[in-house]
DNA sequence: GGGCGGACCATACTTAGGTTTAGCCGCAAC
DNA sequence: GTTGCGGCTAAACCTAAGTATGGTCCGCCC
């Protein structure tokens, strides 16, 4: 799992390598810490306080953010809230001295992938990131897919979009002529260019698109 | 939301009411808590012990479970996972007097919708069990849903489902006959007997039935 | 005002999808 | 041993889908 080249030079960044990102304001944890994920080879960028992390421009690899709940300015719950609100999906673990049962449902809750207490054992701590960089990965496969096809369906026309949403919906050319008012021909030409502007394969293919873009089940017909 | 028959009598069991389940040794709480439930109106069974609720037929409504961390025999936590191993998913709200973090961390990644301290407030075991009742229709919901179309695919012959599979792919009747070595003609006869088996209005339709089944989109053809 | 793109439509043609009717083969159940 | 079913196929026929080619109309931008 480990990229094997643990034993290189400790600034090689390669790009397609996960980073661990660490706050804490205490420098002998984050030295600690630093050391443990470069002790398995992974990347490791640590920051003194929450504000120093968002400074820092996010890298594109998977990642993962280690926090301690009691944060200086902001506390880590809250911070977790913020980056939440900000559209920032970083898989957080947190860790803490003096944590209570709130708090931890409140980060777990909110998609906390884990909920360290001090002293935690190294390998609980490694099983963690290696579980959130996973999430992470994940995610931004997901994510890259979406946004890929968010774009595809914007370069759609208004009409195109329409008829993309009434055809995935399972009408035929004719019911969906009849639907917006237009000839047959009109919706099969509009249906090529569909085809050819989303890339799809097939008819099937299509559908499949419109289901992760969210297009069309809910609405069922015949209103508007 | 609470049905607005909170006076009725005490047993008066409409089969759609959700039930609320507890189980606590101590028969004072789960007085209290039964006492607190049908005081919203809804539905409550208290129980002793795991063991009595598992004698327990289920029923076929939403519901979910209260338990106390700290059982007589088995624990809340190994309870949960025991339900879990025997398909049973329903929703678990914990509470405790003396829990721990690594108690709670483990109770939330198995799913549990809240972890609650005694003395807790009884609005937030009320907001619990609203959260709980919610998560556990859905999945019901879902459930039913997926069972339906399980059920309509093992109606298909061997021969069928391997059509289902190639069409909802994306391949044309000449493909798929090329593929499992018949005519042509013998892919549309088994594809008029798919649609009418599986009930599907339009080829879009079946490829979300397909979809839902987690039919044929891993094994891929002609990506890149 | 000319160019451009979106939307529309017609004719003509090809391919794909789908049904009906009818029949053959093998196998397992009765 | 006949009946039923899964699987297969053919012929005939019809509808749906898709692709040119060619053209109109409208609004917008430079």
């Amino acid at each position: 799992m480990v990229t094997g080249r643990a034993a290189s030079p400790p600034t090689h960044t390669n790009a397609e390598d996960p980073i661990v990102f660490v706050i804490d304001d205490d420098a002998s944890v984050r030295d600690a810490l630093s050391n443990l994920f470069r002790s398995v080879g992974l990347r490791t960028v640590a920051f003194g306080s929450a504000h120093e992390f968002l400074q820092h421009k996010p890298a594109d690899v998977p990642s993962c953010l280690i926090l301690d709940i009691r944060l200086p300015r902001l506390s880590g719950l809250d911070f977790q809230a913020e980056l939440a609100k900000a559209g920032i999906h970083i898989p957080i673990i947190f860790m803490t001295g003096h944590g209570d049962i709130p708090m931890t449902v409140r980060a777990m809750k909110a998609g906390a992938v884990d909920f360290l207490t001090k002293p935690f054992r190294d390998q609980d701590m490694l099983d963690a990131v290696t579980t959130a960089i996973e999430r992470d990965r994940n995610r931004r496969d997901e994510a890259k897919v979406l946004a890929n096809l968010r774009a595809a369906f914007a370069s759609l026309t208004p009409r195109e979009r329409q008829v993309m949403t009434l055809v995935t919906a399972g009408l035929m050319n004719k019911q969906v002529a009849a639907e917006i008012g237009v000839a047959e021909i009109t919706v099969k030409i509009h249906r090529g260019q569909i085809m050819r502007k989303m890339a799809a394969k097939s008819l099937p293919d299509l559908v499949r698109m419109a289901e992760i873009l969210g297009i069309g089940q809910a609405s069922g017909r015949a209103q508007t």
